[in-house]
DNA sequence: GTGGTCTAGACCACC
DNA sequence: GTGGTCTAGACCACG
């Protein structure tokens, strides 16, 4: 399910997270659904444990997870405004390079055509 | 000219690698225009000559400058095709962003209102 | 395993690329097999790690080899195609001097009887 | 008539220096005829004309040339030699070539059929 | 003065 | 331990 890049700038242990968040904002993670345990991820992965808990615990920071101990990982029950961070982040994303593109000396009617 | 972040993720010559291809693309370095010599963009920057010589390397292997041995580093003389390249990489990046937005749940007519 | 000539033009570390080349094409380095760490092999060399660094950072750029930021670097997958690349440039080399010995007066067959 | 390539290792009073010796080889430069002064070939090729000086020293060192104070530099008189060291020299370099592509698993048949 | 290479040594993130 | 980056400084050929 996870995918690694290893010639990634990127860590290992954030890539794992964004895909986390990819797949808990497409809603193929849902609330409250148990995510694998960091030992079980890194064996799939073929990765050290401890990169699986650092990613972990950031998920948890964001508030994409809840750890409750002797149970295991879960995902947070509002998943909600995940989703719209996401969708608000990626429009920005699309609000910069429009704008770069605009500096290189096209405007924002050729732009939406060649979109 | 050149600008240095130093927190960024992206080290220092790939920072320099970027500016000048941007400052190309913008037309404010014109081509067969001779760019600093290694040393004196160190020393103007602050940073150590390597760091430089390694961002004019990957500058030539990018077709951006032509480096003359003795002479100095110059722009390339087809700059055009700089531009159209930077355009079309911002444009394929748009486009991946917004399958993206889409993916979570929007439609393209949403995501235009948006922009 | 490697071999340096400092009196040579060619600089070491494109002598190191040169040779690592060559072992991958005559199948002596074998596809994902790891070679060794920078700091290994310039111990083993008696030079510096930066030297042996810009050999295998040119290595992945032609292909040869992949790096995996704190795993080590090893020969890539598709082998073949550095062979065949490497027999065809020789080949082209063969056919440019055949050519202009054919310039200084030498027929095709005067040629192939002093071969 | 002499083309420098500004990118290559070779130096360019070397390059100066094979071009003449190939000139010589292929009879387009003639025994005693007379090449053009230090100052018209550097102004030809828009360089510093030490450099040109030294070609031509290293082309009198190799008896291609001989120089006349006063009068100019000429062709020497014997250049069947030149050529025959040229081609000599070529079809070396075609030994050690088919012995390369041997070593990568080709038979000689075969180097001659792709030849 | 210019680029090209190399050494020596350091610090960092990541695993 | 591994690669990635950077600093500091040196020497060289070339022009």
């Amino acid at each position: 399910m996870i995918n690694l890049d290893y010639q990634s700038r990127t860590p290992i242990y954030e890539q794992i997270v964004e895909q986390v968040e990819r797949y808990v904002a497409l809603g193929i993670l849902k609330p409250e659904e148990q995510i694998p345990s960091v030992r079980d991820m890194a064996t799939d992965l073929g990765i050290n444990p401890n990169t699986v808990k650092k990613a972990y615990t950031e998920l948890e920071r964001r508030g994409v997870t809840v750890t409750i101990s002797t149970k295991g990982t879960f995902i947070a029950s509002n998943t909600k405004k995940i989703v719209e961070d996401k969708i608000e982040e990626k429009l920005k994303k699309i609000r910069n390079l429009i704008e770069e593109i605009e500096q290189l000396g096209l405007t924002k009617e050729e732009i939406k055509k060649m979109l």
